[in-house]
DNA sequence: CTATACATGGAACAGATAATTCCGTTCTAG
DNA sequence: CTAGAACGGAATTATCTGTTCCATGTATAG
């Protein structure tokens, strides 16, 4: 696995065509299932221009594929979370949370492909961390009256699943406006608000419910 | 197909059973296709507690029946519009407006259906009109100083899809959440809104490309 | 230069999935 | 009692898709 003699620097040729190959097919596959969480994996090969055996050398099943993207979402989504907690103003680290998940399209990475594959520990932990960070920014935020007392902090895995479902045109443009409308929720969010908001919030368990295996 | 003697009234026995069929096929095809578009034509047999041929006796094919849904859909948009049009005051018209669009999820049984079936003369017509009649109701409230200047109609397309997104528990459960969040939007859509929202709202070409078939 | 191990492309395989057809059965009308 | 409408659901056929396999090409060690 590890031949002697090569230092980790030069990385030429074949190797480094590899390596290259290790990106396009992360990112082919970002492009193919965020567009689509039941794409046949013919067509991540096919996007990132290589064959299927480049996918199955570095992946051992589909599974292990969108495991992959998932962890790989839930780490963008606590990086958001940790930004947001790094700006001092409650209502600004709220923001600056939001506006990263929605760029990243977290939601795309995670919800949308969960129920696709068996969860790991690893999987596991990061929701957790994901879930209390997201509740220290929402607290946080609420706390300070900056939010409106009769939002939740579990309203924000329908706001995420909303702006997610934004899909015109391509990625870029889809970016841009998602972030056009999680302007517009910003200000909806904001205390003090107006009239009272109808029906209960998601419960705990609704939201739970997304994330379980349907093998 | 008209048998002499037939009064309309009796409808006994077998032919009763039949004309229930009718709306059990509808219901259960409205409620599996919302739920999943690409769902097999079996699920909805299912769904309705009857055998594929009677769904096949009264639907030549998948799509004619997805053809049927998108009509019944416009209908029922259409409807809301009209509703919001005859209500006096320009934004209590459009919420109302808006209210129809989300309840009757008329975004699931339109353009989420889309691409998947043959459009019709009739169906064109259908969504002309809708059209129209949203321009009418959008203009109305705009030029009455209720909606932001900075929003566009064909932002509401974008609405609607993220509405319509919002999938939890069962079918009435999400329609409750859908109302929570169209409350939180309209809040949003109110004049004179605070900071300008960012990017270009949703080209007529965007909107419209999202209705063309892919066969 | 040449042998070897690594990467790769993509055809072949096997198992699902799903639209549609077909046929035997049931029930009603007359 | 009989014809036919309405039906249930198995059989058929076509397609799709995850995975395996093997021939080919390439870079590096010696």
């Amino acid at each position: 696995m590890y031949s002697g003699s090569m230092t980790s620097q030069p990385l030429s040729g074949r190797r480094k065509q590899a390596a290259r190959n290790d990106e396009l097919i992360l990112e082919a596959a970002r492009a193919v299932f965020t567009a689509d969480p039941g794409a046949p994996i013919a067509a991540v090969a096919e996007r990132a221009g290589v064959g299927i055996s480049a996918l199955y050398r570095r992946y051992s099943s589909k599974e292990e594929l969108l495991r992959k993207l998932c962890y790989d979402g839930l780490q963008l989504y606590i990086k958001s979370a940790h930004d947001g907690l790094a700006i001092d103003d409650p209502w600004d680290g709220f923001a600056e949370f939001l506006r990263g998940v929605v760029v990243y399209d977290t939601n795309a990475l995670t919800i949308a492909l969960a129920g696709t594959f068996q969860p790991t520990e690893e999987l596991y932990h990061a929701s957790v961390l994901a879930n209390e960070l997201t509740i220290q920014l929402f607290d946080r935020a609420q706390q300070a009256g900056a939010i409106r007392p009769d939002i939740v902090v579990d309203d924000l895995a329908a706001l995420f699943e909303q702006l997610s479902s934004i899909k015109f045109g391509d990625d870029e443009r889809s970016a841009h406006l998602r972030l056009r409308y999680l302007a517009l929720a910003l200000d909806s969010l904001k205390a003090p608000g107006t009239i009272p908001l109808p029906g209960p919030p998601p419960s705990r368990e609704e939201i739970e419910q997304r994330w379980v295996y349907k093998g």
